[in-house]
DNA sequence: CGACGTGTTGAGACTACTCAAACCCTGTGG
DNA sequence: CCACAGGGTTTGAGTAGTCTCAACACGTCG
């Protein structure tokens, strides 16, 4: 009879297994032949799962590892002075998470599980060595850092040309995309996260978010209860999210 | 008696002599020892210098190179759908430019040159290749777009939750910030963009990046004449920049 | 059952936008 | 040398979208 704490043990180890990880043809490993990944996997450090609400890393903390997001979703909030925070990113499944600490070797906002959340932590300075040896794996680090720095760039402009119903189609749709890519369906899912966060993120009041949310629903564009979404018009969203010269 | 072209292709190449340009402690290869920065220069390329309004690339062609600002200034545009543009980043002297293009191997945009201005291309097969064998740039480079991502993340909050004040004393906190860590003075300096550039890329209209300069004129936090601008009152600028709570 | 967090709905206020017109440089051609 | 065109900039008046404040509904958990 087999020891049960080495059986579990056996199985967190497999769990981190790149190769039999169904989330591999998106994560960073994407580009690397069998023979390479071993010694990725052989860096990453596994985490406990995080609890809704717990900090995977908080802001300022020295920068040591990113992480990528295995299961659940994340927030990252940065307070700035004594100001108010601003949430400036979600992170699903594949995700790379903390590659905005390198530069100051600090994290620049504290990132929060939105629902249970597993994770593989990768120490970024064996990561760094690593991509020395494998050009794929640094091609792929580029590629991640460059793909952060468009989303980010057509964020900027959601938030300084987008009107609050495109904001939240864009968002939508986009969440759609994302979970759609994820293998998941991208007409019917469930936010993790709470209208205020939505809010937050998109620079709306609460209350602007679920006044255009009703009006959508009463649209017919998609039907919402509580934190449960169904797209029901995705293309008429789509062109919500999209049109021009509305200001 | 010297032969003028060979002198002036003599002095280009001089000119591209990363050790003997007074950008090199805020540029790519600033963590370079010497017999590094060697191998680093004989990847460089040299382009004439670009007009003002001269294009160094439009959106969508094929990404092979990023870019290091050698002197003037140029603005970042994106065209997305049938809209209107999106000016995404101004780049000074010393900054990294198309880092965002890697991940599709196109640019997002079209950069522009706001006045005259000198590049120094870096072909980025060549950089990647490079970096494998000097840590050091490899770092530098995994600095430099961390921290683009952490600006564009600044940017973010400065979107969607500042009010049209303190957008316009951010920014010139901002640049004199920038100005001052290459050197010039950070109370007196012309800007190279238009109001509209201005208003495009802080997400308002002309009108009101207008109306807000004379007014921060008539508080006499800055004295403002055509594009010279003259900071009267850095301490209070900042102060507006950073105040919270105004909503 | 009541309390709390979360989400929805309503009314009024305010910021920044749009439209419109005037102004001011700079360069150009008579 | 001046008149004029044209872009860029400033100023004014009215509007509209979104915020704030406030009350209420819903669901969950102790």
């Amino acid at each position: 009879m087999p020891d049960p704490a080495t059986g579990r043990r056996r199985a967190l180890l497999n769990e981190t297994r790149c190769q039999t990880c169904s989330l591999s043809s998106l994560c960073l490993p994407l580009a690397l032949e069998v023979q390479d990944m071993d010694q990725f996997e052989a860096i990453i450090r596994r985490r406990p799962p995080l609890k809704k609400g717990e900090a995977l890393f908080r802001q300022g903390t020295h920068f040591t590892s990113v992480f990528a997001v295995r299961s659940g979703s994340l927030k990252q909030v940065t307070t700035e002075g004594s100001g108010e925070d601003q949430l400036t990113n979600f992170y699903l499944p594949s995700e790379l998470v903390g590659l905005d600490g390198i530069d100051e070797e600090r994290y620049p906002g504290t990132v929060v599980a939105l629902e249970t959340t597993t994770v593989c932590e990768i120490p970024f300075d064996r990561l760094d060595a690593l991509s020395e040896s494998l050009p794929e794996l640094r091609g792929q680090l580029y590629r991640s850092m460059s793909k952060e720095m468009r989303d980010d760039r057509r964020m900027m402009r959601l938030l300084s040309r987008k009107t609050a119903d495109q904001r939240l189609a864009t968002f939508f749709t986009s969440l759609s995309d994302r979970f759609r890519r994820r293998g998941y369906s991208p007409y019917s899912f469930r936010l993790s996260m709470s209208r205020a966060d939505i809010g937050n993120y998109l620079g709306l009041a609460v209350e602007t978010v679920s006044r255009i949310l009703s009006r959508f629903q009463s649209q017919g564009l998609v039907a919402v209860s509580g934190r449960e979404v169904n797209i029901l018009d995705l293309e008429s969203l789509i062109e919500v999210a999209e049109q021009e010269g509305c200001r």
